[in-house]
DNA sequence: CCTTGATCTGAACGACTGTTCAGTTACAAC
DNA sequence: GTTGTAACTGAACAGTCGTTCAGATCAAGG
């Protein structure tokens, strides 16, 4: 046996991907071998080593494209300029990003002790540029009085785990719709931080 | 070779909690072997098997207990019986006790996967049951109508997400004293859903 | 139709995994 | 001082790990 038929890059590196971004969720990346991951996508080991240079290439690859996504789709999504106005966009826009990926956003946070150094430098600057942009919105409105903040960096810190920590309970087929949660979240983090 | 100088159970056994406890938080459950743990205590392998009867009760136990001591702690703890009172002394509670215990809530949040179903079972009671401790306060308060919340269960969440967050960023040499954190956090809570 | 390159198999590498256990030594009680 | 047992070693077990690679097969272009 070699080369099977209807084999094409174009279709294996995304099975490969998918099957390493399920697994990683599920079980943890140091707990998924290799061999899982191609009995998933129904291929030899070996064949992955076409598409990736090892593991941790695999895990980090997942990492920083999800962060580009996130913050490429953020850059696209921000268009209000009052803070109150900003803030109520990054709310919904949190949650409605991470409630459709839940997998990748699993594994940016639980995997990151997986990472090389170097790798995990990368991803941390990406996720930092992330906060970075909730804390302007945060000290714009501080500046201009709309906002009643005790600490701009731990407001920061405390809304990202409040609306990250959505993914740990949300359900679509719970008793909230996923717009009915982004209206509890607004209105709580309005209370919290609106003058 | 065979028993060793000073060797003594009493000694041995939390030595090799504590090995388990910092590896399993900085690598992962899975991510570390027996070797490795036997190796920080100073210990052939094969010595670990008189204390913990296999790898996963290893991991069971340190998350039990520490659920135990969460639980006991806190039923200790709470005193109050308004509901502002209650829930600021929850808040305090709360960042304290996980402040001050890091390696252990790492290990209970981030490798519940790693249980078998059983284990989960269990560990996931005992979480349930501390967070039905605030929502019982929320709801308190809410049918007194000192606080107004639109969802309590959602509200439960929240705050719980954001006060564990506080983990992931404090340090003990960082720009905040802990019990400045404290009252930030009370602060923003109370902001959050005092009437 | 043939050739070239893309794609995968099958097998192998040495290292490491959790767990068991017979044998050895130190300690505690008498 | 002897004895019983608690505590540990050292070696072994059968698997699994990530990774490599020669060789086989398929797809596509001329």
């Amino acid at each position: 046996m070699a080369r099977t038929a209807g084999s094409h890059s174009a279709l294996t590196a995304p099975r490969i991907r998918e099957a390493a971004q399920a697994l990683f969720a599920q079980h943890g990346y140091a707990a998924v071998s290799m061999r899982q991951i191609a009995a998933e996508v129904g291929v030899q080991v070996g064949a992955l080593y076409n598409y990736t240079s090892d593991k941790q290439s695999l895990l980090f690859d997942l990492m920083s494209s999800h962060l580009d996504d996130l913050l490429s789709a953020r850059a696209e999504d921000q268009t209000e300029a009052d803070p109150v106005q900003a803030l109520e966009q990054f709310t919904r826009f949190h949650i409605r990003f991470h409630a459709r990926r839940p997998d990748a956003v699993f594994i940016a946070y639980m995997e990151l002790r997986n990472l090389t150094p170097e790798n995990f430098a990368t991803i941390e600057a990406m996720r930092r540029r992330y906060e970075d942009g909730l804390s302007a919105i945060l000290r714009d409105g501080q500046a201009q009085g709309a906002f009643r903040i005790q600490d701009a960096r731990v407001a920061t810190m405390a809304i990202i785990a409040m609306l990250t920590g959505v993914n740990t309970w949300f359900r679509k087929t719970g008793r909230l719709s996923l717009s009915e949660v982004e209206e509890i979240y607004w209105g709580m983090i309005r209370r919290l931080v609106v003058a």
